[in-house]
DNA sequence: ATCAGGAATTGATATAGATCAAATTTAGAC
DNA sequence: GTCTAAATTTGATCTATATCAATTCCTGAT
């Protein structure tokens, strides 16, 4: 754990085999006797508060963590200076391949509200579970596609960003049971546009916009409510 | 294998410990019984020529593979029609594991050149050498980070990301024992339009202005010359 | 060696989104 | 509840790069 971390507190533990992220997260194909077991790898609960840092960029590599509740953006220091934010991991989601391959984190992981992860402890896993390696390899395999796609996003117009990012995290909430057709965009204008790709002008312009439009609506500037998905399904699936 | 990589010839085997990559692909860490057990999950050697498919988008997932000489791109169709590079892969480099989380692969896979691969059998390998998964996950996470690299390029002007990636290939020349002052490109003016996210026509009118200012000379089109390395690095790291 | 079709270059123009600027709203600290 | 700084919105320009178009240059097939 970072030091950066230090605040961190340790919740009531929660078994893996009780835990309600479930196929979600790591157990999926695992036995009883290996999900026992992976519960002797895993460090059940910390908890960090909204803006508060589970690790910074380049803070050697320790462990992987699984998202339990709440989320976290993903972000690295540019060296023009400002922070661009990369992603935002919901639970069930794993974070941490970053560190993986020079033992050094690329990334700053921060809460964007009051979440609570599980700490993985590698080694520990690679011992009692080989079998589960497999499990983590898809992980980071999602990882990898999942960034690939906001990567294949970037040649289209601004407004398409927008609305596949909305409809991804929509789709990601109703994966994990939540509501689909409303939710905290959890990030400021300007974070957004760092992940899409564009000024906060024109994040605020895109979203009025689609406001105006009837598509969605917005409260409190933060909350969305999807008024329209087939609407907004319709600007980014028809033409190319 | 895929039914579009039929035509694969199998070259005279080499094992693990004599192949000249050696710490660059999968052995490092790795004891002499490991290595041993690593040629057992191992199939050496397919060879694939110019523009012949490793594996196609949407094909089922059977294995990763380590680039062992030659160069590969990595692409994916668009909703649109065209494909888009995604990104090149050089010998020690491994794909596939786009395929992995949901057991389809996400990408398809051709040569750039002629290349001979090593086809590496995950189920076997787990089978054999437990340990070896954190090295998997370390080539699995470096994935990630290229990928985040060239996504982090985006918001850059033209001219910066052309240099980057003229660097970052001779980054990866040098580290593999090559010339890194002068190689093929690789892609023509299009593809690397594709992975840059630029038209062909800014592609050409960037790397022409890097020749008109003495940093590159430009043979038969894709044949790259740097004349003066610390120009362009210069172009992309003084002012933000 | 010739030829044809694709790739690359070069120039002229259009435009999406950036940038600059100013007013307004919001949320956190006291 | 008030205050203050930050976030957001809105409007007016600017510009890098896309787009469109016309040659020219390669390369591979015959």
């Amino acid at each position: 754990m970072n030091t950066a971390a230090k605040s961190l507190f340790r919740e009531l533990s929660i078994s893996c085999k009780d835990c309600g992220l479930g196929e979600l997260c790591i157990p999926r194909d695992l036995n009883q006797v290996d999900i026992d077991r992976l519960d002797d790898s895993v460090s059940h609960t910390l908890l960090l508060h909204t803006g508060e840092i589970l690790y910074k960029q380049d803070s050697p590599f320790e462990s992987l963590y699984a998202v339990k509740s709440g989320s976290v953006k993903i972000s690295t220091s540019q060296e023009g200076g400002g922070d661009t934010v990369m992603g935002i991991y919901l639970p069930g989601e794993i974070i941490g391949f970053d560190g993986l391959s020079s033992e050094h984190h690329q990334c700053t992981v921060s809460a964007l509200e009051t979440s609570s992860l599980c700490e993985i402890f590698l080694d520990d896993l690679q011992k009692n579970i080989p079998t589960i390696f497999k499990q983590l390899l898809k992980h980071a395999s999602k990882s990898i596609n999942q960034t690939t796609d906001v990567f294949s996003a970037n040649k289209l117009s601004a407004e398409k960003r927008l609305v596949l990012f909305l409809l991804d995290l929509s789709k990601r909430y109703q994966q994990r049971g939540y509501v689909h057709t409303e939710f905290n965009l959890l990030l400021t204008r300007s974070e957004l546009g760092d992940l899409l790709d564009l000024t906060p002008e024109t994040v605020s312009r895109g979203l009025r916009k689609l406001e105006r439009n009837g598509l969605i609506a917005i409260q409190n500037l933060r909350y969305i409510k999807i008024i329209d998905l087939d609407g907004l399904g319709a600007l980014v699936d028809i033409e190319k």
